[in-house]
DNA sequence: AATGAATGAGAGTTCATTCAT
DNA sequence: TATGAATGAACTCTCATTCAT
């Protein structure tokens, strides 16, 4: 009732009580996205949140309101941990296939890095994505399109200088590296089982991503008559 | 208890019992499956599955003991759909290209068709395999492994004839297809509040495939140099 | 799911079971009557009424649904036990005077039998009359109609043969009979408070009752003048 | 706690302060009331009476102590509104019926007009008078025996002069007059529902008081024989 | 093999009240 | 005194599972 409910809390409140406040939003947080990982919406239980927040499961409520708007929290949060290093990439002279190397690895590592958010990601879209609020959206975009931007950029670099085939459409692309790179991780208990080997061990995964960076430039490398 | 609880059922019975209780099993096991792909696990709902399966609950309980052994049933039957026509490319003389396009478009579709099935899968790696005991996996590598030997079949008579390159793993190259597949399907929601698109629509879906299809072979082909 | 969650069950089931389970449903709306006349709909424990009804806490869901429906069940419930012995001054040649005395007084008896109910009824307006679904309402006439039908049919003949007056509206006198009963039970506490006497001592009932049937026989006594 | 839990504030504080604290106790009590009397004790919200006071739920506690002694303190706020205006009736040679016909009336008029205050008497009696300390018992009677005083006057003026029967008790006189006008806006909502008329109607108000009014007279005016 | 009814163990959520500033 | 944050004890309701017939 008197509860902020939301992100938004009025900027005049002391410093400390903010302070503390905002640790607990955060912990909370954490742990939320980790349960809605392991488990899901439905499997999630708020009592195991708080208490790996380290906090009183009425805080929880007293921050998110309820379960769902904290899995909505979760899910935004889960887009918000994009935080790219530019400066490699976008150099204007360094050669487009070595760029183009270094985005594709850098959002696979990403991925790999956050195995839990892909994971809550993949809840979602069990959902049919019915939590995905107008409001989650702007956020999603705003965190995925710097991405989405930079391989652009180098896509276009490279095309102009005729090292990249011109009939690849940018959202196509985009796909094929978050495919690749996500559902290897989503998937690896059911693959591994398939496969007989254990894809998560660490060669493997560096095997993969080396095939995957290799196969996404092999796929935009003009054929060999235009090369003439 | 009396119940089966397995596949076996006692022989000496009459033949409309018989039927009747497969009957019972499949649509029991349809049921399920619709639910957990929707619901996951945790958020299947017994009784849902059972009104929906149009049988009583009880019925359900007698045929497969409890809900997890159900969702383990429901699981091993997503991966046992899987039912190729291996007419088309096997033939030993059709051009390895022609036949890889077929064999990925192939895969593509049924991934396509069997959405549900797909969900499970997701769900499972979700709960991170726990639920794949030696039997389901059993399963799961019969029903898969013919697939992947269609998949080596073609690519080694493209290598052999020079037309692919030599340094693809065929893991690899499951994975590739797989994912490029299945990822698609099962993200499309947040990927299209993402690129601002219904990736469910028709067109979007065949343009998609033809991507795929086309992405892998690019990726086959052997690089212009070596075709001198 | 499964459940009734109504009045209306198929007819179809056994003795033993239905009479198991009517039981059930009665205990339990018994208690719920109780439980709701002392503690309202929102100081109710569902608790507590499961417990004092001798029945599983869920049988009560599963048999009306939820607290609101139970309440709602025992609203219709605590109209529904006006049955009143019609015998006494339906004679038509029994004296309109003698007939009125004695409706009056079986009406205070029943609302002095029934406190319970009344509290329910008194909680009811407390709430604005919110859950008076049609069903209810329907039930409710239903249960009330007769009574007033027997008040109706003696003041018609005290009027018919001049020994009531005839400007009485028959709503009116319902509302003043009713009214001077309830409020006296519903209200006892604080009036007892205020006059500083116990209103629910045996004697001072009876005196009560005396007061009330004769002040209604008064005012329907025609005034002097047209005696003559 | 340095709370004041009482009515007497420390007089050497500023009339500023005084003041203040005054306002706040006097919006606390006036929401309070609303609130019991909307939904109850146990209904009733901490939060909610805070918020519609406009003060802070702090603020409530340090001048209340806690939930169930705002009730009690609205309980007796309810009682000490009634404020009669004694000019009308008290001139001792106006006409008993005509004086008691405006004490009737003003009567009713009062409970018309504190419709919440009424809600809240009827909570209490739901509770079975438990919050009726020494303390609110005295307030109580204090607030109502002007009331009385003023009924018992007319009465006995009424009574020397022969215009009004002797055997009628004034602890029944004064029940009859407050359960009749009481019970109309107290149970309107159920009334309405069987009678199948809205009875908060302003006519149909109106009309009833003009009954009770009438009501009491006539039951007060001496029978017909006793007029020689 | 089917049905209605029952049950125990939680699940999410609310609320009066208090703490720290 | 005023505020945001915290807390523990309940409370309503759900669900997988089993019983009696």
């Amino acid at each position: 009732m008197t509860a902020p409910r939301g992100r938004r809390a009025g900027g005049r409140r002391r410093r400390k009580v903010q302070q503390r406040a905002l640790d607990t939003r955060d912990s909370v947080l954490n742990a939320a996205l980790r349960e809605f990982a392991a488990r899901g919406l439905g499997g999630a239980r708020v009592d195991r949140i708080a208490r790996s927040a380290g906090v009183n499961k009425q805080a929880l409520y007293y921050h998110y309101g309820n379960k769902e708007a904290l899995y909505r929290a979760a899910l935004t949060h889960a887009y918000g941990q994009i935080d790219l290093d530019h400066t490699q990439w976008s150099a204007p002279d360094a050669p487009p296939a070595d760029a183009m190397r270094q985005v594709v690895g850098a959002i696979f590592d990403h991925v790999h890095r956050t195995e839990e958010s892909m994971a809550v990601i993949g809840e979602e879209n069990r959902h049919h994505g019915v939590h995905l609020t107008p409001e989650v959206r702007k956020r999603m975009r705003a965190s995925v399109s710097p991405l989405i931007a930079a391989i652009r950029a180098v896509l276009e670099r490279g095309q102009r200088q005729g090292v990249f085939v011109r009939e690849v459409d940018l959202d196509h692309l985009y796909l094929t590296i978050i495919a690749l790179s996500m559902f290897y991780f989503t998937n690896a208990f059911t693959l591994s089982a398939i496969l007989g080997r254990d894809l998560s061990a660490r060669a493997r995964v560096a095997a993969w991503k080396e095939h995957v960076v290799s196969f996404v430039l092999a796929a935009l490398r003009p054929p060999a008559a235009a090369a003439h």
